[in-house]
Parts: C-alpha cells; structure tokens; sequence
RNA sequence: GGGCGAUUAGCUCAGUUGGUUAGAGCGCUACGUUGACAUCGUAGAGGUCAGUGGUUCAAGUCCACUAUCGCCCACCA
C-alpha cells in the first residue's frame, strides 16, 4: 500500500465510505455493555432537494455522534424522515401539478409514497456521501407502519389520560389547503389593503333624544356610528360593536344597538377594555371571526356565531346575496355597493400585517370547525420545568423555548383535513355523539379502511370512521419512540429513553423542541433527552436565507462534495459555531482541502521517518525512549497533553468549532512548520535514542492529532490511521479507536518555557534571513539570542 | 410594542471566568523551491473592537443608553 504522493480524495472517500459499511463499523450492538449515547435525529421533511443548509446542521451533529463514539459510548444513531403531512402533500402538488381534493384520496397517497421513497433514497446516497455514521438500518419514515403506529399509541394514550379532546370551535384555517393548522404554523407577512370607514345607524335614535338638548345636533351625532375595518366583506357576520368603556364619545351608545349598512342587521354597542380608541374611529365592529379579538369577544360576551366564510374560502348563505363569492370578490361587491348606498365614508391605503400560512402564504382565516386538541395551555408550568432541566446548546436558545411557551395561547390543534398523513384511531357515533377508540392490536388502522373493534356503547353498529389526519408534528413529536422501537422492542426502549441528545436547527423550537417534550411530559413524565444542540442556519453566500428553489452550484451540496471532497465540506460546515449563522463560504472550503493535503503530507513524512521505529514499539523500548526525549520532544508532548484537555472539553460542551481550531493550529504551526524542522536534523543525521526519541514523539503527536480530527474528517483520518496505527492499536477503524486522554506524565512546563524560547529563535532566525532575502535553507554561522532562559 | 442574538482587519469569522503590544484563514505586498507539502514556506502592511456614558488599578470582554442588521413573539378593527 503506502503512501501515494497524492491523496485522490473521492476516491479514497469512496473508499472508506465503502469499507465502514461492509465493516459495520456504525452499527448499534444492543449487547455492547458499554453506556448508551442515544440521538433522537432530525428527520428532514421530505418537501425538495437537499440544500447546504441541511449539511450545515447535520454535519455538526454527526461530527459530534463520532466524538460521542470515541468517547467509549455504544452510539444509537437512527435516522429518519418526515414524510407526512402537508409539506410533503404541497411538494407531491406541485409536481403533480394538480390539486390532491383532484387526483382523489388514493392515488394522492400513492403519489406522496413514491415521491417520498425516491427523495429518501436521493437524501439517504447523500448523507452517505458525505461519511454520515448513521447505523442505517435505524432508518425510519414518519409514515411507515412503526411510526404510525407509535403515532396513533400516542393519541389513545393521551386520549385515556384526558389529554386529548375533540371541540367544535374557532381555530385558525387555510382556504387554499382547506384544513385546520395549528398556531405553531403560522407566519406573519406585509400586506396592502384599505382601511375603509362605514356608516352603521343607530337603531331607534330619536328615542335617546335629550328633549333638553339642542335636537338637531344631538340627532345628527347619535344617528349614527363610525366604524373602521380592513374586512369589509365580513360585515354579514357581524355581531356586535366595540367601544373603549372610557370613551366619551361613544359613551351614550353603549347599551343601545347599531345596523349595519346594506344587510340590515341589529347588533349591539359594547364596551371593552381592548379596544385602541385612538385606531381608526376607535369603535370596531365584531365578526365571527376576523381576528383573535373576534373569538374573544364572541367568548366573553357570548354573542352568536355567524358561520360566514367556508371551508372553501367562500361565503356562505349568511352572507346572501353575496353568497358563493370568494372574500376577494365578495369585498369588492361589497365595498362597490357600500359606497353606492352612501355608507361608505372613507378609504384609505395602508398596509396591513397578517397571519398566513407558512406553508402556502394564504392569509388564515378563523373558522369554527370540530378539531382534536392536545391540552397544552393547562401545562405551561411544567413544560417550562421540563425546559429547565434539558441542557441547551447554546443557552440561549432555551429563551425562545421559555417565550413561546408562555405566550400559547390555543390548545394545540392536531386533526388536518387533509390525506397524506397518519389517521385517527377513531369511529364517531352519529347516535350518541360518542366515539369508538381503536384496539391496540389493530394499530396501525385506517378506519376508513377498517371496521371498529366494538358498536358504540350506545348500542349503535352505524359508526363513522374520523376521516382527518394528524398534524404531522404529532407524529414527529414522538421521534423518540419511534426511533428507539417503544412498541416492536420495549426492552431496548427501556435502555435508550430519555435519549441523550437531540440535535435541530432554531427555527423548529417552538415546533419539533416544544411537540417533543410535551409528548415526553404527558406520556412519561420525563424529558425525551437531556441534551438540546441547536444550530443555526447556512445563509447564502450574499447573505440572508438559502432559497430552496434556487439552483446555485456554490451551494449545490451535491457539487461541492464534488469539488471539495466530504471532508472539506464538513470541514466548513464544523467551523460554523454552534447556534450561529454563517455564511456560505468557499474559501473555508478550499481551507478544507488545504488542511487535508497538508495532513496527507505530514503523515507521508512522519510515516517514513518512523517507519522503522514502529516496529520495534514495545514497553522497554518505549520506556528507555521517553528516558532520552529532548527539550522539542518535551515541548512537543507537554504541549499536546494541553491541547488533548482542552479539545476534549470543547467537544464535551458542543463546542466543535473550537476544539477543530485549536487542532488545527497545533498541528499546522506547532507540528509542521516548527518541530518538524527542528527534528530534522535528528532524523536524518541523528542515531541512537536521540533519533528514536523523535519518531516516538512524532508518532504520538500524529496519532493523537489524527483522533482529534477524526470527528469533522472522518475520510483522511481513516486514511492515514489505517496505513500506520490500526495495526498496532489492532482497531478496525480510527472511528472505533478510543479517544485520547491526555497524560499528566507527559506535562512538563519548563519544556514549555524552553520550547517558546526555541520558537522565538526560530522565528528571529527566519525573520534575519528574510529581511536579507535569504533562502530558509540558507546555514548560519552562528546564532546568539538574549534569551531569558538560561536552561537553554 | 416586547424579547433573543449580532456589530472586531478589505472579506468570512475566533476571542474562554475583565489582565502586557487584539487573533486566524482568505485577499493584498515582498521574498524564498530548504531532502513531507508551491494545494507550500517566511516576513510584512492592514483594526480608535458600531457609538456614548459608567464600574474598575485595568474593558473587545461587565453595566446603562443609542444606532444599524438578523431572528422570534405580540398587535394587526
């Protein structure tokens, strides 16, 4: 074999890529005795192509399962999918071109199963591809038998415990999907509209005349009302008026009732404290619904439910005559025959935030619907308590997990109107209103599919199969369990649950992080892993958000393994420190390929000059060897020891990118550029111990630099380890070697001290000859340094 | 409106519990092919650490305020 004077680095990635499968080198061995160091791993959800952001986070986390492994822990490594749900549905949309409600429930299932296979498959060749030390037996998909399974578990778990409940009530809905969601998905986004002023009457005006009054004043302000609103076509489903109680303008109103222009309805002038007097006219009218407030008011003042808007985005016959219009067309119909009928004051252009959905970007609509909820306001406290005992990398982060759950405001919603995901374990019964659980054998069941186990205790056989799915987070929120196999192996689950890590990028705290625990909390009472990575995002190399549509090869993954190699790539993505953004950049990548042809050449050197050192290793030689070691060796080694302590309790506190720079610099400026040089001599011309003493001190720094670099290069380490130590330390792969310990034996401050005086004269000497642009190679006469060290 | 981050060399980023002349890589300038490496090496130029005020013997680091940027949340009639 030997070393090539080249490393081909797709070749040998390949390679090794190829070897680690065949060896098993990643697979879990649940007999190994060894502690567990369980990952609940993000399963991308399967809605594109893998994008640099995606190799950003993941490779973070992998670099760390490969330090966990050397660490001596039996490393579970799963990986997964998130296949269901609407993501997934929106992305099989658009290919397919057509609407899911059009292809028919069937064959849009079918669909969403083959597009997910295939993009899996695309994602699994990729990961691999980049030297992931995923056991992929592990692998999962949130649609898959287990994980539906394990999902509808969930669910008549939490429906037992009370947890769970089904309501007819207002929740946030998207006409364009047509199903409820949850608050979690919902985005704000800037929108231009009109802020338009309408005249309601006041109904029986002239009776509240003061007779003492001068009555043509008091007529004409107490006629009527001013109310501004940016949803004028929701006026049929208004139900009430709204003052501030201070108000003194509209203080005689209140009590009294208003009509509505052009639809004639009588509704109430109320007072409350949240109205903003100083927006628009300061009274505001109340529809079912136009916003949180509406559905508050509605609450509180117990005013009646006008069911204007449909499923579909359409009015309904309450708002007859313009029944069956969109809302956009209903609100020009409207506005036009507003402003014809005189009642129209005033319109202005302004722009206005709404709440959309993230998914599709259609503005939400409120819609009473009957839905299954999770009852997570009632549990605030101690989901925060559940928060405070997972460590948070980076600490931060844990703030937004503190915010977003103390500023929940909805139960969570978990049925979707939609096909692709994970039924209801259920059957309604029309007769009692009651419902028929699932056995638990029968899981994973479709009830559409499915006969239910028993008739309704009512007596009634005429059941009606739940025809939603779950909210994809209810599924993906039980991660754990469906990678750690609760239900096919609940011995091992025993072993691996609290998982030790969950890695995920800060964008899904208030989604994935939150789901998770809450899950964990209602189920076990526990928290799902004790410790939280959270990285940030790849931003595009002009800054600001990677576009998943764009095609750019600069952060095409795909192409830049290509160019770079895996472990240039992860070289990049682990200087990203954790938590942080960072920006695409290809300069650290090309740093990568640098750091991996300079560690190949170092190794070519070092295992030449040692080549007949390493035979010969044995406890006396090795003894009478550090007996011999001189003040560069001592330098060497002393300082090694330091950078082993300090790199391991970088890694151990998530600290990757730290713990890869200090390496670095040891091994390119300590290493190569200085004691490399100094030994020199000793290798070449050197005899005895005095030469053995270099090898050994060579052979132990590149080893135990190797170790170091293997978690974020996984490829060139293996490389190098296998042509000179898997031999002696009899390991089948440096990713299955044991991590260094430094040796307090090896520590030595006085070598240090002399060790930087050595450097300074090195430095003192190359900065001599430069500035008389001497070769480096030139000799000297003769080398005087004031040094302040008379041990030299 | 509230919160969380960030602001350090032309660019991308490190700067641990406050401690001499603030670092790295890229880029730039000059030089050098020395028996691992030109995908290299050496040396150099380049920063009033966003601003103001404060605490301290000492502040890039701690505190307050301000500005700009990013993200999250709330409001959004």
């Amino acid at each position: 074999m030997g070393f090539s004077s080249r490393y081909h680095a797709a070749e040998a990635e390949r390679r090794w890529q190829t070897y680690w499968a065949s060896e098993r080198v990643y697979e879990f061995n649940p007999d190994d005795s060894r502690p567990i160091f369980a990952i609940d791993t993000p399963p991308p959800t399967v809605s594109g192509d893998i994008h640099i952001g995606h190799v950003y986070s993941y490779t973070q986390a992998e670099a760390m399962a490969r330090f966990w492994r050397m660490q001596g822990y039996n490393v579970y490594y799963p990986f997964g999918f998130d296949d269901n749900g609407l993501p997934t549905e929106r992305f099989v949309e658009k290919r397919l071109g057509q609407r899911a409600r059009d292809v028919g429930r069937d064959a849009f299932i079918a669909a969403c199963l083959d597009v997910s296979r295939e993009v899996e498959d695309r994602f699994e060749a990729f990961w691999k591809a980049l030297g992931f030390s995923v056991d992929w037996r592990l692998r999962y998909s949130t649609i898959d038998p287990n994980a539906r399974r394990t999902s509808q578990w969930s669910f008549l778990d939490l429906y037992r415990k009370g947890l769970v409940y089904r309501a007819q009530a207002p929740n946030p809905w998207c006409v364009e999907c047509q199903t409820a969601i949850a608050q979690a998905e919902m985005d704000d986004t800037d929108r231009e509209t009109a802020f338009y002023t309408l005249q309601f009457q006041i109904a029986d005006c002239r009776l509240q005349i003061n007779p003492d009054q001068d009555q043509s004043e008091m007529c004409n302000l107490q006629s009527a009302i001013q109310i501004a609103t940016t949803r004028p076509e929701l006026l049929p489903a208004c139900v009430a008026v709204f003052v501030h109680p201070d108000d003194s303008r509209y203080a005689a109103l209140v009590g009294h009732e208003a009509i509505t222009p052009l639809f004639g309805r009588r509704v109430p002038i109320l007072a409350d404290a949240a109205v903003d007097p100083s927006k628009g006219t300061g009274a505001v009218m109340c529809c079912t619904f136009g916003d949180t407030t509406d559905v508050m008011w509605w609450r509180e003042h117990q005013l009646p439910l006008i069911p204007l808007v449909t499923r579909q985005g359409r009015l309904s016959e309450d708002g007859s005559p313009y029944a069956g219009l969109t809302l956009r067309q209903a609100r020009e119909r409207i506005v036009a025959d507003l402003r014809e009928a005189g009642a129209l004051l005033d319109e202005q252009a302004t722009v206005q935030t709404v709440r959309v959905h993230e998914r599709c970007g259609t503005p939400l609509e409120i819609l009473e619907t009957s839905q299954w909820f999770i009852r997570v306001l009632d549990a605030k406290a101690a989901l925060l308590a559940a928060g405070r005992q997972i460590a948070w990398h980076p600490a931060h982060m844990h703030t937004r997990y503190e915010h977003w759950v103390s500023n929940l405001n909805w139960d969570w919603c978990i049925s979707r109107q939609r096909f692709f995901g994970v039924p209801f374990p259920v059957w309604h019964c029309d007769a009692c209103g009651g419902v028929v659980l699932a056995d638990e054998s029968q899981l994973p069941v479709d009830p559409m599919q499915t006969a239910p186990p028993h008739p309704c205790a009512c007596g009634n056989a005429d059941l009606r199969p739940d025809p939603d799915v779950m909210d994809t987070w209810a599924t993906s929120s039980v991660s754990p369990q469906i990678a750690g196999q609760m239900l096919d192996n609940p011995a091992l689950f025993e072993r691996l649950f609290p998982m030790q890590l969950r890695p995920q990028a800060h964008d899904i705290i208030r989604t994935w992080a939150f789901y998770t625990i809450a899950k964990s909390h209602f189920h076990f009472g526990t928290i799902p892993w004790e410790t939280l990575m959270i990285s940030g995002h790849a931003l595009a190399p002009a800054g600001g958000k990677i576009s998943k549509s764009k095609s750019n090869s600069a952060v095409d993954p795909a192409a830049l393994i290509e160019r770079y190699g895996a472990d240039a790539l992860r070289y990049w993505a682990c200087s990203g420190s954790i938590g942080a953004d960072q920006q695409v950049d290809e300069t650290l990548m090309k740093q990568g390929v640098r750091l991996v042809t300079k560690l190949w050449n170092a190794a070519r050197f070092i295992g030449l000059q040692i080549a007949d050192y390493i035979f010969q290793i044995d406890s006396d030689n090795q003894q009478s060897t550090i007996c011999n070691l001189q003040w560069s060796d001592r330098f060497l080694l002393s300082s090694l020891q330091r950078l082993v302590a300090q790199a391991t309790g970088q890694f151990r506190a998530y600290d990757y990118a730290a713990a890869l720079e200090a390496t670095e610099r040891f091994f390119w400026n300590t290493l190569c550029d200085n004691y490399l040089e100094w030994v020199k001599g000793r290798l070449y011309d050197g005899a005895g111990m005095e030469r053995a003493a270099a090898q050994w001190t060579l052979h132990q720094a590149l080893l135990i630099l190797l170790k170091l670099f293997a978690p974020v290069m996984p490829h060139i380490t293996e490389e190098i380890y296998q042509q000179l130590f898997a031999h002696e330390e009899s390991c089948r792969s440096i990713h299955l070697s044991a991590w260094p310990v430094p040796d307090d034996t090896l520590l030595d401050s006085e070598a240090e001290r002399v060790g930087m005086a050595l450097l300074a004269l090195t430095t003192a000497a190359r900065r001599w000859k430069t500035a008389r642009q001497l070769s480096l190679g030139a000799e000297l006469a003769q080398m005087t340094i004031a040094a302040d060290d008379d041990s030299l």
